[in-house]
Order: C-alpha cells, then sequence, then structure tokens
DNA sequence: AGCACGCCGACT
DNA sequence: GTCGGCGTGCTC
C-alpha cells in the first residue's frame, strides 16, 4: 500500500503529494511524522493507493501523530476544492486543525478521579480497616454510596493522607481522566420564549424547506437569534449537527451565553479569545461528538463535525467573513461547499443583506424570508440628518453640529447614555507642515502616518510601525503643524472639553488591546459607569444597552468616499447598524447623522429604514454599470520586495491574460497597474485587474487561478480576489 | 521551509 | 593555507 502525504511546510514548490510506505495501518486523514530530505517533517495522509508511479526510492512512514485521523473525509475534499483557487493544500489544512497540535505542543488535561471498588461490599471494606481509621471509615461508606469523586475534592474533604491509605488498601480505585477546558461564559437561564407568528413560520419554511440556501432579511429587533436556535434544535433533534457563525464571538458575550444556556455543553464555542488549550479541547469535543453545535467566528466553518444539518452564517454581508490574510477564502464559499456536501441547508441571516445576496434571493437561487416587524413592536429610532456644511457656514468648525451638542446636553441631563460614532481611530489622521507641506510617511508602506495624542506617537495604521510625534517639520524647521480629519481621541477629548463632567469611555482597536478588554469596556457601559461610549465600527456589531438614547454619527461621508463600488452599500449597511444601537428597549432612540452630502441617496433610504428601496436603486445602477453581481471583477494582486520583481511578475501575468483574452470571449477591461497602495509592508504591490461576463465566469475561472498560480515564484507572490472588498 | 553542496574573500 | 560567506537545488 502507498501513502499519499501532504509535508507540513507552507511553500508552493512542495504543495504536491510525496507517496511513502508504512510498516502499520494508516488511514487518509491522520498526522504523521515522515522522514523527507535529510530531515524529519509532519505531513497529513490525504489518500491511499495499490501503485506509484515515483521514481524515487519510497520511504517508510515514521509514526502516526494521533490516535484517530483528524481530517474527516469531506475536508479533505474541501481542501482539495479550495486548492484550485490559487491556495496551498497545506494552508486549507493547517486551516482545519488547532495550531497547537502541530509540533506536537497541545497538552491534555487529565483528573484523577476515584471509585469504591464493586468487588468488595461495605461490610468487607470495614473488615479491612482498623476500628481506629474512623475517617478511612467514613470515606468509605461515603464512597459505596456515591461510586465516583474527584481525587482533589475527596483529599479536600478529609485528608489526603486516609483517601491515600484507602487506594491502598484496594478499597478505592484511581482512575485518570481526559478533561475538556471550557471556556466560561455567561450562565443565563434558558428562557422559554414563545415565537412570534412571523418567526414561527420562519422556522417552519426552513424546518419542512428542501436542502438549499435561504436568505432571513430581517430588520434590527426581529428576532433572527431564536430563529436560528429553533432550527438547531431540530437539526439536533434529527442527530445532525449545526455551525453558527457571527462576526466575531468575542463582540457579542450575549451569543455565546444564550447558547450555553439553550444547548449546554452540545455548544463548543471557537474564537480568537481562547487559550490554546481551550481551543484544542473545544475542537476535539466536535471531533469526537461530543458537541454538536459549534459556535464562533469565520474559522468555525471549519468546524470538524459529521452530519451536518444547518450552517447558519448571521449578519452575512459583515466583511469579516472574507478572510484578507492567506490563505484567503470566502466563508460562505465553504460553507456553501459543506451544505452540499452534507445536503444540509445554509442559513444566511441579516438586516442588510449584500447586495449580492439580496440579488440571487430575487432570482429565486435563495429562498428570501422577509420579518417585517421587531418582536417587542417597537418602533425604529428616528434618523436626523445634519448638513455639516451649514454649520461650517454658521461659523461652527467643531468635530459637533449644533443639534448634536443640544441633543447630548438633553441625553446627559435626562440620565441617559450616548454613542458616538467614528469609523477612523488615532487623534487626527495625519500631521503637515503648513509652510512646504511636509507629510510624514510610513518607511514601510506608502501612507501617511496617523498621530495619536494618547502616547505622543505618530503611527502606520496599515503595518503597525510607531514614532515619536514630531512638533516641527522636520524638513524646514517650521512650526505650525496642521492636522489632518478628527479620529476617536479628539472625538473623546471634544467630548470632555463641552461636557466637564460625562464620564466617557473610548473603544476601538488602540484601547482593546487585550482579550479582555472588550468585554470590560462593553460591561462598563452597559453598567452605567459610563454616560458617552466613543468608537470605531466595533461598537455597531449587537449589543443590546437599553439605556441608549442618542447615536451620533460623526461623519456618515466617511465610507462613502472610497472610489469603491461598495461604499454605498456599505455605508447604508453601517448606518442601519449603528441606527440599531438606539432605543433598544422602553426608551425610545433617536440617531443624528452628521454629513457634508446629505442629498446623497443613500442616506434618504438609511433614513426610511427601506431596504428595498435601496436595494432596487443601487441594482438598477450596477446593472447599467455592469459592476457585480453582474459582472465578475478579478485581481491579481503582485507583491515583491523589489519594484522592478513586482512590475516584471505583473507584465508576465498580463501578457498570459491577453492571450486568453484573444483566445475566449468574455473578458472585458484588462488593466495592469501599481495598487492603489503602492508598497504595504515593505512590499511593493502591482495588480491586474479583469473584468468576467457572468456567462463565461465558469469557463475563465480555472485558467486564470492557474495562470496565477504559475505567476508565483520565490520572489513574487500573487493573490487572486474575487470582487475584492476594498481595492488597495 | 530547511539543509547540504559548492565555489570565492579575509583571518588565526 | 582554511574558515565561512550565502547562491542553488532537492526533498517521495
Amino acid at each position: 500500500m502507498f501513502y499519499e502525504v501532504i509535508v507540513d511546510i507552507s511553500n508552493s514548490e512542495i504543495d504536491k503529494v510525496f507517496d511513502y510506505h508504512a510498516p502499520f495501518s494508516v488511514e487518509v486523514g491522520h498526522r504523521v511524522l515522515v522522514p523527507f530530505g535529510r530531515r524529519q517533517v509532519e505531513g497529513f495522509v490525504v489518500g491511499k493507493k495499490e501503485s506509484s508511479d515515483c521514481k524515487y526510492d519510497i520511504k517508510d512512514i515514521i509514526m502516526k501523530l494521533d490516535e484517530y485521523p483528524v481530517i474527516l473525509p469531506e475536508m479533505l475534499e474541501l481542501a482539495r476544492f479550495m486548492a484550485t483557487k490559487n491556495l496551498r493544500m497545506i494552508d486549507c489544512l493547517r486551516l482545519f486543525i488547532p495550531s497547537k497540535l502541530r509540533g506536537g505542543r497541545v497538552k491534555i488535561l487529565k483528573k484523577n478521579y476515584l471509585s469504591y471498588n464493586t468487588e468488595l461490599s461495605l461490610e468487607e471494606a470495614l473488615q479491612l480497616l482498623p476500628k481506629s481509621a474512623k475517617a478511612q471509615r467514613a470515606i468509605a461508606i461515603r464512597m459505596q454510596k456515591d461510586g465516583i469523586v474527584g481525587e482533589t475534592e475527596l483529599n479536600a474533604e478529609y485528608s489526603p493522607t486516609s483517601v491515600k491509605a484507602l487506594v491502598e488498601r484496594g478499597i478505592l480505585i484511581r482512575l485518570i481522566q481526559e478533561e475538556s477546558r471550557i471556556p466560561d461564559s455567561l450562565k443565563r437561564d434558558a428562557k422559554v420564549v414563545t415565537l412570534t407568528d412571523e418567526q414561527q413560520s420562519a422556522v417552519d419554511t426552513i424546518t419542512d424547506g428542501e436542502a438549499g440556501t435561504y436568505l432571513i432579511h430581517g430588520v434590527t429587533g426581529s428576532g433572527k437569534t431564536e430563529i436560528y436556535m429553533n432550527v438547531i434544535e431540530k437539526v439536533l433533534s434529527e442527530g445532525k449537527t449545526a455551525i453558527m457563525l457571527v462576526p466575531e464571538i468575542s463582540l457579542t458575550p450575549q451569543m455565546h451565553g444564550l447558547f450555553r444556556a439553550r444547548f449546554g455543553d452540545e455548544v463548543s464555542v471557537l474564537h480568537s479569545g481562547l487559550s490554546d488549550g481551550e481551543r484544542y479541547d473545544e475542537w476535539r469535543r466536535l471531533l469526537l461528538g461530543q458537541a454538536r453545535v459549534a459556535l464562533g467566528a469565520r474559522s468555525a466553518v471549519f468546524a470538524p463535525l459529521k452530519d451536518l444539518g444547518v450552517i447558519i452564517i448571521d449578519e452575512e454581508h459583515d466583511n469579516s467573513y472574507v478572510s484578507e490574510s492567506n490563505p484567503r477564502y470566502f466563508t460562505s464559499e465553504v460553507a456553501e461547499f459543506r451544505a452540499k456536501y452534507n445536503q444540509a441547508k445554509l442559513l444566511l441571516g441579516s438586516a442588510t443583506p449584500a447586495l449580492d445576496t439580496y440579488h440571487l434571493a430575487m432570482q429565486g437561487e435563495y429562498k428570501l424570508i422577509t420579518l417585517k416587524n421587531r418582536v417587542n413592536k417597537k418602533q425604529m429610532p428616528t434618523i436626523e440628518t445634519i448638513d455639516m456644511r451649514d454649520e461650517i457656514r454658521m461659523g461652527n468648525m467643531g468635530v459637533f453640529s449644533a443639534p448634536l451638542i443640544s441633543a447630548l446636553e438633553q441625553t446627559l441631563k435626562d440620565g441617559n447614555q450616548a454613542m458616538l460614532f467614528l469609523n477612523r481611530r488615532g487623534y487626527a489622521s495625519f500631521k503637515r507642515c503648513k509652510s512646504c507641506g511636509f507629510v510624514p510617511k510610513c518607511p514601510n508602506c506608502d501612507v501617511s502616518l496617523t498621530y495619536h495624542q494618547e502616547d505622543n506617537t505618530l503611527r502606520c495604521h496599515y503595518c503597525g510601525a510607531k514614532y515619536r510625534t514630531i512638533t516641527k517639520c522636520p524638513k524646514c524647521g517650521y512650526e505650525d503643524l496642521k492636522e489632518g480629519k478628527t479620529g476617536t481621541e479628539k472625538v473623546v477629548d471634544e467630548v470632555k472639553r463641552l461636557f466637564p463632567n460625562a464620564r466617557v469611555l473610548r473603544m476601538d482597536n488602540d484601547t482593546t488591546k487585550t482579550k479582555d478588554s472588550y468585554v470590560q469596556i462593553l460591561s462598563e457601559f452597559g453598567e452605567g459607569k459610563a454616560d458617552i461610549l466613543v468608537g470605531t465600527q466595533m461598537i455597531a456589531k449587537g449589543h443590546d444597552f437599553k439605556n441608549v438614547t442618542l447615536v451620533g454619527i460623526i461623519d456618515a461621508d466617511l465610507s462613502l468616499y472610497y472610489s469603491d463600488y461598495r461604499s454605498a452599500e456599505r455605508t447604508f449597511q453601517l448606518i442601519t447598524q449603528v441606527a440599531g444601537r438606539a432605543g433598544r428597549e422602553q426608551k425610545p432612540g433617536q440617531v443624528i447623522m452628521q454629513t457634508y452630502s446629505p442629498r446623497h441617496y443613500v442616506y434618504g433610504y438609511a433614513k426610511a429604514y427601506d431596504y428595498e428601496g435601496f436595494y432596487q436603486k443601487e441594482i438598477n445602477s450596477r446593472e447599467l454599470t455592469k459592476y457585480p453581481p453582474f459582472t465578475k471583477i478579478v485581481r491579481l494582486l503582485v507583491l515583491a520586495e523589489e519594484l522592478e520583481e513586482a512590475r516584471a511578475g505583473a507584465d508576465k501575468l498580463t501578457a498570459r491574460l491577453v492571450t486568453l483574452k484573444n483566445k475566449k470571449d468574455g473578458m472585458r477591461n484588462l488593466q495592469k497597474m501599481s495598487a492603489p497602495l503602492k508598497r504595504l509592508r515593505n512590499f511593493y504591490r502591482y495588480q491586474v485587474v479583469i473584468w468576467l461576463d457572468r456567462e463565461k465566469e465558469e469557463e475563465l475561472m480555472p485558467y486564470i487561478y492557474q495562470i496565477a498560480n504559475e505567476g508565483n515564484t520565490d520572489k513574487v507572490t500573487v493573490f487572486t480576489e474575487i470582487n475584492p472588498q476594498q481595492m488597495l
């Protein structure tokens, strides 16, 4: 028997199968140790066969690294599928297992238990003990009744010496058991919730329906989570398993609590906040069938579950589902593959579905379920647009408009809370010399540095580099420096200046460095220890604060100015999401949205919570301009340490793509240029962009992936991006 | 990725 | 003389 092995080395040159023999039985999916050249490496067995056409002397597998195969057959097929898309097979396989498993760095937690030796009756046991050994007699009686108790617990209850004596006499037997570290969660009692008619009919449609993709489009507060849990319950009752994906689980501890309360130990939670040990244990519980529901962020789509009944993607429009670092994958694409493989259902949910998703639902590809009502029948908060150009005309050059200031004043007076949203961190987006125009730039990237007042630094938001700030121009010595656009730090400053008594918290990437600082800031705000929460995008994601009555959007246009076909869509989603934070319970909510372009159509639809209207308008313009979903934009990103290497790499790709374009129909607008961000983390960036006709896309993509793969060398890296989220 | 082989400069 | 620089090539 020959075994096909992929070695655990991430390099395109070696990302192929190597054939081995084995003097023992090995299953497909096992991790193994193999001799490789002059050294030993770990690898994955991806196939078995009777013959090999290999010209080398075939070596033996040294050993199996785990008792059981860690890659399910389904996941192997998934890896093969992903590997056809300009990804390395080994990088995919690595995604499927906890990183600590590699290199044998995982420790299994073991716990000692003591059990009463049932071969002895209580009388026999007591006869073995001296009359004076009162403690031992008491333990024996108790253990004969209780059976199994943890050794540490028993030691604490009596004394280690007496316990040990009983073990030595053979009355108690020591058992060693593997334990799972189950991460803490907010323990909540499972509330029995009666579903509204709308929710119940959604659940029925899904559970009675056929395998396929369902889109739940439901306004904020329409109770989507309750629907998800009911669907999962049904799936479990059929003996199947479920995956539930949320944008970032550590931001939504409520979800975790709800699932634990409802499904108990059947839930395994996977997110970035877990320790390596916890992550391994949660993963293993899924693999061994001890937990049948995986709840987590994007990477939980790779949960090692058999017999999937449903995969749910909550807030499906969220861009955290598209992985930006390698291997780059689309969560929805992986989910779709796994759903098809298992003949399971794929359930997408959002208040503001991605345009592409909604379009597919309109086309009948996905089954659309619309929830029109909020569970508590409450009205959505009112959204008021403020024209910041008027403010400037009236002499207000500040961060806040007059209406926002008075609304904040009123909120504080009433003892309520406010959230201020600005998607830009730091104090000011740059510093510029007013005399010679010099702007400090990042030496590794082609961007200007952001000023951070709290530690007096200039930072690169792309590579993380940090420098001491400047007080005068290093070029001409001029001491008057202009500051760029306002960031969250400055918003906090301004609030404190205007409302010296207000208690302000800030939440952005800079204040949430440690893994529990998110939870800390959110719970402080939730407990009313602050009046105003200032933050970036991350304050917008599904938190319920019942005292928040005011939401201020400082610069609504921020996401609109990117020259990107998705900018209107993103702005609509963001406004709807942030607005949803106001007035969650008894108190009515108010949203004040500051903009310099109040007439832009996106604000009209957002104010009216008119998703359908926005969709119609946007989809028409996409059709006219031939943007996705009516075309497919493919971008090949070329990275190299030297500018010339990147340019040459891009030239080579372009030449091959032009040849393809001349041979086949369906390719438009082929263009090569340096990427908008010419340099990032010391790598020069070039891009080749092609537009593909929808009907030809399936035929063309394999060729394009092949060209991209062949463009990879030891100096040049090529990434393929489909309809890129943002073109940097 | 690593680890060896291989062919040219400054050092005890 | 030789120690060691890292270019290039190979791994079932």
